[in-house]
RNA sequence: GACCUCGUAGCUCAGCUGGAUAGAGCAACUGCCUUCUAAGCAGUAGGUCACAGGUUCGAAUCCUGUCGGGGUCGCCA
């Protein structure tokens, strides 16, 4: 029985024998620590009902509920706020009942459902930076939560592994590679293509300086009608704006259709038509370098403890699609224009006419995401799909949903779009064309270097063997970068400061984890022994009971989280746990308390804290060290 | 231009389904290691919750407007 939904029962028939019928349900908050009490109940809402002052209706109330309720010791009541005090036996059968259940942290919100969460989809052109470790934490993350939260869960990665960005780095090693291989340069697989990518843009931008500059003074003939149109109206444009953003944005449009014109560029969307011919020559060499991305990707991922259990690729997916547009256009849900081009209006929903097909019959990205939802589906028959994708594509996913749900899809409902926000630099966006992206690799090797460095002056861990450290200074490292990320409201966007080092003091994945291997210090002096099988205190002292209340909180944190896709309640909750026992731990002694009650008591709250710890970083994707 | 989103301490963030005196961490300053790990604990200082209205017993929280940051509105993905 929970404890809250007992004592809201008890106010509610309290309510009913003091005034009779009573129609709000009970809302019950914990009692703010400044105040005694466990849980406040507050009255004003009350008032109409029992025709009194906010102070006789609370006291009423308390009366009656310590006169009736078992659970509650003691009330207070300051102005309409009514503070319950709970009886500590509940704390101490509460640690009795819990202290070492292995299961202790597992909720049962999601039993018998089964979600599917999409994450990562990283390109196959570059290595992974730090937004994607955003994307790759909090994945692994959120799928965690559902596990616990009972669901059945498949993590899935849709690889996009084609299109004119992988066409880049492929046209740009044939030109300047001189046959270079992962193996002959030893550099990883992910950053050598990333290397060529980078090669790519920067010719390309050497050779339409000239173009550029002369078009952006309108002296340009662009090849072909539309192209002459499009930049006659455009450069029309730039001559009448004055507002610096917009006259940026119409350079960049310029500086585009420039650079789709080169020769460079037109050679590159040459390959991709081979590419989608199925000529051998250029399908091999995507194969060939595709392959040396995803050598590069898995050891990044298995770094970062990230796996999937299903992998899409967009080489195989995005024809599909195409069959839903037909049945679509039966049903009515879209129609056809003139040109042969595939639309949906969804004007009527506050959203634009969408293009869901082109004139030449090819797809569009959202052609290949209605397609691929069906597959999902089909495939693994979930009740709900998690899409974990960057807020810029809010608009993208409104729309998918809403095309789903005006399918008459019955999974429409069950799809979310977890929308996170960007990683900011002090300097602004990442942009990997000013080379200001923070490299996912380089990042991690930074924290466990650094991590190093503060286990060195320490120096507390003598006896821990040559592997046992280097296991010690990743576990470390790779907590305080993750703790960092996901403490934060996914949905917001947050900053990082490459200047600045990321933490292992204060709020901190290393600060959990000290917490922890505190406590494993205490359990290993203690050893097994019938402080296992003693009996529990009931006389507990307030900070004992502050931490019990804490660890009793646990699960609804747990539900919270998964609710709201939000890895960071878990880290809120971590700090708060950690916190509190090291207060405790200041206050009281464990080992050294010389009533056998007492010390075994403590014994099995510093047990059960830790399995709380763990559990907790466990759903972070972290894991916790036994010293440190 | 339209729509979405954010604005809380010097910095990074909690709190937002309305409740009491707005909380942490970092940075600064003070204390606490002959007693279970000081990556810790206790304390000092730091706030016009962007601004202006509104709703009500009560607003950082809900509504409207203004200002500021970011994003989207491609037959790119």
């Amino acid at each position: 029985m929970n404890l809250e939904q007992a004592l809201s029962d008890h106010i509610a028939s309290a309510i009913e024998t003091l005034y009779g019928s009573n129609t709000q349900p009970v809302k019950l908050e914990r009692t703010n620590p400044d105040f005694a009490g466990d849980y406040t109940f507050v009255v004003f809402p009350l008032l109409r009902l029992s025709k009194s002052t906010p102070e006789a209706t609370a006291n009423a109330i308390g009366e009656s509920l310590k006169e009736n309720a078992p659970i509650v010791s003691d009330f207070n009541v300051v102005k309409g706020f009514l503070n319950i005090v709970l009886n500590t036996q509940i704390y101490a059968d509460f640690l009795k009942d819990n202290w070492n259940n292995a299961s202790f942290g597992q909720t049962s919100i999601g039993k018998g459902k089964k979600v599917m969460v999409e994450y990562s989809s990283p390109n196959t052109n570059k290595p992974l930076h730090l937004g994607h470790v955003r994307n790759n934490l909090l994945g692994v993350s959120v799928a965690n939560l559902y596990k616990t939260a009972g669901y059945d869960v498949v993590m899935a990665n849709l690889v996009n592994d084609r299109g004119i960005h992988i066409c880049k780095s492929m046209i740009a090693w044939q030109k300047f590679g001189n046959g270079e291989t992962p193996e002959s340069t030893g550099m990883k697989g992910d950053h050598l293509v990333g290397k060529y990518y980078v090669i790519f843009e920067n010719a390309l931008r050497e050779e339409t300086l000239p173009t550029i500059e002369s078009a952006l003074t309108g002296n340009w003939t662009p090849e072909g009608d539309i192209a002459q149109t499009k930049y006659a109206a455009i450069y029309g444009q730039l001559q009448q704006a004055t507002e610096e953003k917009q006259i940026s944005k119409l350079k960049d449009d310029i500086k585009e259709l420039v650079r789709n014109q080169s020769p460079l560029m037109r050679e590159t969307q040459q390959m991709l038509r081979d590419w989608e011919a199925g000529l051998p020559e250029v399908i091999s060499l995507w194969q060939t370098m595709n392959a040396w991305v995803y050598s590069g990707f898995e050891k990044t991922y298995a770094r970062l403890g990230v796996s999937f259990d299903q992998y899409y690729y967009e080489s195989n997916t995005y024809k599909l699609g195409k069959d839903v547009v037909d049945e679509g256009l039966q049903s009515g849900v879209f129609y056809r224009k003139a040109d042969g081009s595939v639309w949906i209006d969804l004007r009527e929903d506050g959203l634009d006419e969408k293009l869901v097909l082109r004139g030449d019959g090819t797809s569009v990205y959202i052609t290949q995401d209605i397609g691929t939802a069906d597959l999902k589906f089909q495939q693994h028959q979930v009740d709900q799909s998690i899409y974990v994708v960057g807020n810029e594509q809010d608009y993208h996913f409104k729309v998918l949903f809403l095309i789903m749900k005006k399918l008459g899809r019955p999974f429409a409902n069950g799809m979310h779009h977890l929308s996170y926000g960007m990683v900011d630099l002090p300097s602004g966006k990442m942009k990997s064309r000013e080379g200001t992206v923070v490299d996912a690799d380089d990042l991690v090797q930074e924290m466990v270097d650094e991590a190093k460095a503060k286990t060195i002056e320490l120096g507390k861990t003598e006896g821990l063997s040559e592997s046992e450290l280097n296991h010690l200074y990743e576990s470390l490292g790779l907590s305080a970068l993750k703790f960092f990320i996901l403490k934060v409201d996914p949905r917001k966007r947050m900053l990082f400061n490459p200047q600045e080092s990321i933490d292992f003091q204060g709020d901190t994945g290393p600060f959990i984890q000290y917490t922890y291997a505190r406590i494993q210090s205490i359990l290993r002096s203690a050893g097994e022994g019938d402080w296992q099988t003693s009996e529990i205190n009931s006389a507990l002292l307030p900070m004992e009971i502050e931490t019990i209340q804490t660890l009793y909180r646990y699960p609804e944190e747990v539900n919270k989280a998964c609710n709201e896709s939000s890895p960071a309640v878990i880290c809120q909750y971590a700090i708060d746990l950690a916190r509190t026992f090291n207060r405790f731990y200041n206050e009281c002694h464990i080992m050294r308390e010389t009533d056998p009650i007492v010390k075994n008591t403590r014994l099995k709250l510093a047990y059960h804290t830790a399995h709380t710890l763990k559990h907790a970083l466990g759903l972070l994707g972290i894991e916790v060290v036994e010293r440190m």
